[in-house]
DNA sequence: GGGCTGACCTACT
DNA sequence: CAGTAGGCCAGCC
């Protein structure tokens, strides 16, 4: 079923043709969500290129403003050493924008782009 | 061409 | 929950 899809870029117009994709996709992450790379790969049309999204986004240009802070990995933690300046920056601007960090993590039920949307439809009204 | 490195992922202990 | 193992694939020696 995942057979139809390429396992890799035939050339590297594909792969950057690819890569606008995945900016793409990652300006349309809604302010106070959050897109697993694995998510933002699968939306970008290449389901196993999780590893390629963060090398997207580091070549993205600066006068694109991405918001790259709303990519997290599958655990919903941050990758990026604990103590780099990345990662403080990354959570700050991440909770500037109401996502709740908890031990270090982010429910991703809550706060991922699909998840969002299933919690609204069907959490108990407060 | 061969080997190693990742802002990764899933499955299993 | 933490740690390990195998898989993944473009880029850079």
């Amino acid at each position: 079923m995942d057979r139809a899809e390429k396992a890799t870029f035939t050339t590297t117009s594909d792969f950057d043709r690819w890569v606008r994709n995945v900016w793409q996709v990652v300006e349309g992450i809604p302010r106070g969500h959050v897109l697993t790379y694995g998510e933002v790969a699968r939306l970008a049309g290449m389901s196993r290129a999780a590893r390629r999204v963060a090398q997207a986004m580091r070549r993205a240009p600066r006068t694109r403003k991405l918001p790259w802070h709303r990519v997290v990995n599958a655990q919903g933690r941050i990758s990026l050493p604990a103590d780099s300046p990345g990662y403080r920056q990354q959570k700050q601007r991440l909770e500037e924008e109401g996502v709740v960090f908890v031990k270090g993590s982010i429910d991703l039920d809550r706060f991922g782009y699909q998840g969002a949307l299933d919690h609204l439809l069907w959490s108990e009204p407060l």
